[in-house]
DNA sequence: GACATTTGACCGTG
DNA sequence: CACGGTCAAATGTC
């Protein structure tokens, strides 16, 4: 009866926010008072207040019908067709090490396995905002037995929270400003030309504001311009859509990583995968993250079972 | 008090 | 029946 309630409280918690989100944005729609930004902004929160809320009342379909065509073993599909990737996360030996293991999203710890023939047990996180906002995202974390340095991380499940939608308007921002900066730049270095035509600048580091520096070369999605990072990924056959790949790459929520330092070296890895606070440093060690398998089955086939 | 973590119990699957 | 994944009460932390 919980399993039923539980996520028939948060479907409705979802919709009542999706409802209020929308009052929000009718009350901004006039475009001289609230910026496009803005009014993107609520509607990405109302798309998400809806997703969650689809894949909440699936849930209880699904449990309230067992008997049904699929639902004999909901459980089981449910798992497999969630979106499953892994990472392996190598945490250098130095201070800080093992705060790489953020990926900027907030998790909460709920279980811990031995598992049967590993050196180091397993822990299962869920996105902290399940229950407020129905994300259903969860990642499992483990050392690896024949490295100790190295934990494999698979990720379950494309995060539907407000947190994910934040982040996805920032690096669309992001991006607007690497535009901005690139066009600035070159603007600028053909007026030099024109000034000043004897100058070498093939080896110079683009053009960046004296005041944003940080926000020009930050703007790269993280993924391909993070210095100290060496990801590799390769994909099973069955993944490899272009159509849908991409939703995972490049700025792929699930590997741009909002470093957070600053947690004891000697605390057990999940109390420092769970504590995560905002605190941005990009000054990394060694980090190399390998991607086994993608299941790139999105949840939005869950939404389209309902059809 | 509001969260997060720990940990043994429980459950579905193979 | 063993195993992996999840639940939920107890406990910890702020």
């Amino acid at each position: 009866m919980e399993k039923v309630g539980a996520p028939e409280k948060t479907a409705i918690t979802v919709l009542a926010e999706g409802k209020k989100l929308a009052k929000e944005l009718k009350r901004q729609l006039d475009p001289s008072t609230t910026s496009r930004e803005a009014c993107d902004a609520l509607v990405d929160s109302i798309l998400s207040a809806y997703d969650n809320a689809i894949t909440l009342l699936a849930l209880i379909r699904d449990a309230a019908s067992p008997t049904s065509e699929e639902g004999s073993d909901h459980n089981s599909k449910k798992r497999k067709t969630m979106p499953r990737w892994s990472e392996h996360v190598r945490i250098c030996s130095g201070a800080r090490g093992e705060a790489q293991l953020d990926d900027g999203y907030n998790w909460r710890k709920y279980g811990q396995k031995d598992i049967l023939g590993a050196n180091h047990p397993r822990a299962y996180y869920r996105c902290t905002h399940r229950n407020t906002q129905g994300c259903l995202a969860t990642k499992q974390v483990q050392r690896a037995d024949e490295d100790a340095t190295v934990f494999e991380v698979i990720y379950r499940g494309k995060h539907s929270c407000r947190q994910e939608r934040l982040r996805q308007h920032k690096e669309r921002k992001e991006q607007e400003i690497s535009l901005t900066c690139r066009n600035v730049s070159s603007l600028v270095k053909t007026e030099n030309r024109d000034l000043n035509d004897s100058k070498e600048e093939e080896d110079l580091p683009a053009f960046s504001f004296p005041s944003t520096p940080i926000e020009c070369e930050n703007v790269e999605p993280q993924f391909f311009s993070e210095p100290n990072r060496l990801i590799t990924a390769s994909y099973s056959p069955s993944f490899l859509s272009p159509a849908t790949s991409e939703s995972y790459f490049s700025p792929s929520p699930c590997l741009v990583n909002d470093f957070d330092i600053g947690h004891s070296l000697e605390s057990d890895f999940g109390e420092i995968i769970s504590n995560l606070t905002p605190i941005t440093d990009f000054s990394l060690g060694d980090f190399d993250i390998s991607i086994d398998a993608v299941d790139f089955e999105s949840h939005l086939l869950d939404a389209i079972e309902f059809v």
